[in-house]
DNA sequence: ATGCCGGGCGAAGCCCGA
């Protein structure tokens, strides 16, 4: 069985204590991780290797910034989203590495919030999300089992936060976002999460102010795409909620899906 | 609720997040 998760972890520095535990006691095969908010230069890269991970940094100072650990070893296939050169944001990193469950290429994301709405940031926003249909487009072209995780900053539907009204014009739940996100699935890519859990109030983050988390004020906006040759070995996927309860938590927290080699994955389904 | 938290940077207060 191979366990992949993605996490925001809201700086690499000051939640180090807080991976390195979940590491040690979730144990990810994989754990695609955003805004690391560092260089690869200090990336602690020493201590999660201490833990018997092999590591991959896109890093940039102060912020955005994503990771890729992984306790076999990989190839890095892209440090940068393709398709826009002057795009100097470290908001992508692609690997390819061989797991119980074969040969999985994993990508890292984080998507650009894009708030507000009237601004260069939404559309920055808009055209990333393109940037990466044409480029989850190709993977398909593959015909691998690939999994884009991340931090995507969209609600994909109503059911994925507590109350709608109060997003209607957020850029993570609007039309445009939304559209993007839908065409990016119907590509031919499964939210492994909803797969096993299709009823409301599911959420990744919650604000640090007003007393989001205390009230379950939440949103579902890290996710976990899978090609058709990954999401036919998916046997489960979850939110593990205990690293945002603790203190000094991030705002997101961990989500997860299992891939299992053939045999296993045919036999479960 | 466009900043009530929290992090980076850098040494006070601003930028940024969702």
């Amino acid at each position: 069985m191979t366990k992949i998760a993605t996490w925001n972890v809201n700086s690499i520095k000051a939640r180090l204590g807080h991976v390195c535990d979940w590491l040690q006691e979730f144990g990810p095969d994989i754990a695609l991780l955003q805004e690391i908010k560092t260089v690869d230069d200090t990336f602690p890269r020493l201590e999660i290797e201490s833990l018997g991970y092999n590591v991959g940094v896109a890093g940039q100072k102060s912020y955005n910034g994503v990771a890729v650990l992984s306790k076999t070893p990989f190839e890095i296939e892209q440090t940068r989203l393709p398709g826009e050169d002057e795009d100097e944001q470290a908001r992508y990193l692609e690997i390819v590495t061989e797991t119980d469950a074969g040969v999985i290429r994993a990508a890292s994301i984080y998507l650009p919030n894009g708030n507000p709405p009237d601004t260069d940031k939404f559309a920055y926003k808009l055209r990333w999300m393109d940037r990466l249909i044409e480029h989850a487009r190709g993977l398909l072209a593959l015909e691998e089992p690939v999994v884009l995780g991340g931090d995507f900053n969209v609600i994909p539907q109503d059911e994925d936060c507590w109350d709608p009204t109060v997003w209607e014009d957020d850029a993570l739940f609007r039309p445009e976002s939304r559209n993007a996100f839908q065409r990016l699935c119907h590509l031919g890519y499964t939210d492994a999460f909803r797969t096993f859990h299709p009823e409301p109030g599911a959420y990744t983050f919650w604000d640090y102010q007003g007393g989001a988390w205390q009230k379950d004020h939440g949103i579902r906006i890290d996710h976990l795409l899978l090609s058709p040759q990954a999401a036919d070995l998916l046997v489960g996927s979850e939110i593990d909620r205990n690293p945002r309860a603790k203190q000094k938590a991030s705002d997101h927290t961990p989500i997860w899906c299992e891939l299992a080699p053939v045999r296993y994955a045919e036999a479960a389904a």
